[in-house]
DNA sequence: ACGCCGATGTATCGTCTCGATACATCGAAC
DNA sequence: GTTCGATGTATCGAGACGATACATCGGCGT
């Protein structure tokens, strides 16, 4: 578990069109937010693990099966391998895609990864990810930021400074969804029906 | 390489005082900027790999030692364990905190670690090192700008917020190590006996 | 025509990290 | 005197990473 998000993002990038690895590498460091980039060493087994779970499929597909034991490791011929989702692919990143619960936002790659594809996501749980997100961005920040209290008088200036500029990301991170769930409301509110402008109950959060 | 970081952080919590892993796991959290915390799984496997190399010893020296064979998967008493660092281990640390070139601080964790010790590194070495943090940092965020300005297009409105937000953190960054840079080049002046104070030019306040 | 080179592209290896899990000890509450 | 939560040590399997090797292709100089 929690080992999904790469599994999940690779999904989502071959549901848009196959792809090849080098291709999905440089696409994939855009969706998980232009810093961090995923490295062979990551991808080309995950590759292999969707395949085996039949999830994507490529072009030559006695690729992926046993070797026949003894023969070299496979040196010569390599060519590009264009990776397709299967049926049981979309399948799957449907399923991932609905999921709204802590394993949706409590990792902050994974809710990266939601992030990215949330224009295939129902709009109820983009706005329940997202409120979930925030809790438990504030549950991080309020942490911090009594640690510091704690703290400050037994820990050195850069120590102190580094944990400042934590704090202040954090609390940065919560203003930024506080924001995106806004607009969500906003477009909601606008595109919905909905159970009139003035009957505005103080909403019972969560069920 | 790379996989310096917690040995560092280890050796560097252990030379203020001996410890058992628990704290040191308190400890590790605070000093690596208070969010990110070390698991048990790393944290062991470290502490016996420094053993390894004769970085710290324990009270109970024959504990890391190699088991008879077949005995049972050291089962039965486990208590507490002492970790304490050695001549070699001062050694090391030592040579750790006076690097000053971009294996200090491309690695942001590794750069944390470097911070939270400075009151350990050498004036000289502590300017480098968060010079070279900036200009990582500078070209990380140049990189994501110009990547952004490229996508702006053909990306959807959520990955967007994400990359808006990524590159904002990193400004951030940029700008709190600045303010860290002048602090130390103000304490620098004050403690050195300097280039007379009264040849004070009219600073060029900087980017 | 030929070789070379940098971009594209696939793949694996060793090392490390993590989350989950199990197990042990102790003090205080009941 | 026993249950319980904090303290404490330890391992395991899954997976991520950096380094490295190897393969293919297009263009460019000569």
């Amino acid at each position: 578990m929690g080992g999904e998000m790469l599994e999940f993002a690779i999904l989502g990038l071959l549901q848009q069109s196959p792809m090849h690895g080098y291709e999905l590498r440089k696409r994939l460091a855009e969706v998980l937010g232009g810093l961090r980039s995923i490295s062979y060493g990551s991808l080309y087994p995950a590759l292999k693990r969707l395949y085996a779970a039949g999830l994507v499929t490529t072009d030559e597909p006695d690729r992926h099966a046993p070797l026949p034991a003894d023969a070299p490791p496979l040196t010569g011929r390599r060519g590009k391998v264009v990776y397709t989702i299967t049926a049981e692919g979309k399948e799957r990143f449907a399923e991932l895609v609905s999921q709204a619960g802590p394993e949706a936002y409590d990792d902050g790659r994974l809710f990266g990864v939601h992030l990215a594809f949330f224009r295939h996501t129902a709009a109820d749980v983009r706005l329940r990810i997202l409120e979930g997100r925030r809790r438990t961005v504030e549950r991080q920040r309020d942490g911090l930021r009594s640690s510091l209290a704690r703290t400050r008088e037994r820990l050195d200036r850069y120590t102190l400074e580094l944990q400042r500029h934590g704090l202040d990301s954090v609390d940065r991170e919560v203003r930024w969804l506080a924001e995106l769930i806004d607009k969500e409301r906003i477009d909601g509110e606008q595109s919905r029906p909905g159970p009139a402008p003035g009957d505005e109950r103080p909403r019972t959060g969560d069920g």
